[in-house]
DNA sequence: TACCCATATCGTTATATCACGATATAGGTA
DNA sequence: TACCTATATCGTGATATAACGATATGGGTA
């Protein structure tokens, strides 16, 4: 019950979650697009999707070494589905909301995962 | 824009926020009530409601030396509407929320607030 | 005026959360 | 098989948050 309702308002509650909610509104992405959109360490990208999912935002299936995360359409969270309705309207003209999605129109996977280089 | 929306969803990332969040649903208090239903230190719960209350989710006014806390109708955050909308509906089967709801309806600030030796 | 009481604020401590680098895992590929 | 790569997990340090008691504020009342 309000265990369940909680787990969705903390996933909420942090900037970058609702970045990464917002941008996979656009578009599925593995976890390496996002990271290279949020420009942050991959094991912080991992654990945000995963906080995310476990509240049942979204989903990841995954396809060969890739994990696919997209907004999650049949929720095992009661609370969802509105939630992510209403998400789904709102925030588009934040200016950090624009600027990722910008990101996630010109970001490919395979030029961004498929180099030994990341850094550097 | 996002700031307002993290304002909410901050708000309500704590269980003890939302337990006040439903109290006020079904009945105007003071301080001092939600405290005693709570249990928690004055201080405490006064910063809850300050935190509900800037987030646009509650608002105060003043009666005398009480201070009547109640959902916002209108909020100042444009967020607001459509989440204290959603609350209002769920929840209500939750057990905290159950339990502090007989007691909002038990509670009278005259028997609470009035008395000098609250505690002991 | 002086006092009282409900509420707000301050200062502190304990806990939770975010970010990172390092390492483990697990699936694809040569 | 051995290796590579995308993701997950672990351990740690820095910051944020929740709770408290003590104190300040400010409106009512005698």
């Amino acid at each position: 019950m309000m265990r369940d309702f909680l787990k969705i308002t903390k996933a909420l509650s942090d900037r970058t979650r609702v970045r990464i909610f917002k941008m996979l509104q656009h578009k599925e992405m593995c976890v390496c697009e996002v990271q290279a959109i949020l420009g942050m360490a991959q094991s912080t990208v991992s654990k945000h999707l995963q906080l995310l999912e476990d509240a049942g935002l979204i989903t990841g299936a995954k396809e060969g070494l890739w994990v696919n995360h997209k907004i999650a359409g049949d929720s095992h969270n009661i609370y969802a589905e509105p939630i992510v309705k209403y998400l789904t309207g709102i925030l588009d003209n934040d200016p950090q909301v624009v600027a990722d999605r910008e990101k996630t129109y010109t970001t490919n996977r395979l030029d961004i995962c498929r180099k030994k280089d990341h850094g550097s």
